[in-house]
DNA sequence: TCGAAAATGAAAATCATTTTCATTTTTCTC
DNA sequence: GAGAAAAATGAAAATGATTTTCATTTTCGA
């Protein structure tokens, strides 16, 4: 019979992605943060956090954002979730944008690039800033 | 009269705005060794590079790229040097991509934010990690 | 149940970037 | 021009996010 998958360090994983779930563009900190108060019984380590991340990463399941505010956000990589963001550079209020430029352009590289993800971010300044 | 207008910190700023024309997609310490390279005249400091950026970022004529290596390269925001990246995962691989979805949605959301600069990024495998 | 392989957390290390501070340079005024 | 105030500079220290190390614990197949 063939061995069932490993579940190998799937647990802190699948906590990561809950917590993705919840809360948008979080921050490894912030991560921790809410696995801290809505999982009790659980032990996590920011480094276990940050382990978790990076595996996402690699498998695509959750990719990296930058605001340009020296910390990596992350977010969860599925098509149902997927929107792009617009950051103030005065006030660093984050607005979601649910427009997406695209699909247009996956088309016209998929012969030579396999696109794991991709990020598309407006830095300016907000309605209540310009 | 009109005092001139003033001069003050302009030349480090136009030595990095001079060393980003060169070396496309530059971090900091990159520009930091082509200035001293090539204006070999002039000493330049990290620090001083660093506060350079800071400033032609804050004045939008230079913008900060993250291709989620941990570091953050610059680049300058004229219409004429406008691009963006594809970058391989794998093995760093970072090519051009002439391509631009924006066009579209600078007009949609001119009417609620102002845009300094803009982000677009593809991540995946190129043609040979792929 | 045993043992190997992998996961974990705490602490230390790393490394890009920012801050501090004393010194030098620039610019404005007289 | 000379002198003073303001700003720019570099070196070194500080910061802070992320990664690495390493000893311990957990998982899972045999």
């Amino acid at each position: 019979m063939e061995n069932a998958p490993s579940l190998r360090n799937v647990k802190s994983q699948n906590a990561v992605l809950e917590a993705l779930h919840q809360v948008n563009h979080a921050t490894a900190s912030e991560i921790l943060d809410w696995l801290k108060v809505t999982q009790k019984n659980m032990k996590v380590s920011l480094t276990s956090v940050y382990r978790a991340l990076n595996h996402l990463v690699a498998t695509s399941q959750v990719k990296p954002l930058n605001f340009n505010d020296g910390q990596v956000r992350y977010e969860l990589n599925t098509h149902a979730m997927h929107h792009h963001h617009m950051i103030c550079t005065k006030c660093n209020l984050i607005q979601v944008l649910d427009l997406c430029p695209f699909d247009d352009i996956a088309d016209k590289v998929k012969d030579t690039f396999s696109i794991q993800y991709h990020n598309f971010e407006l830095f300016g300044l907000c309605g209540n800033c310009k």
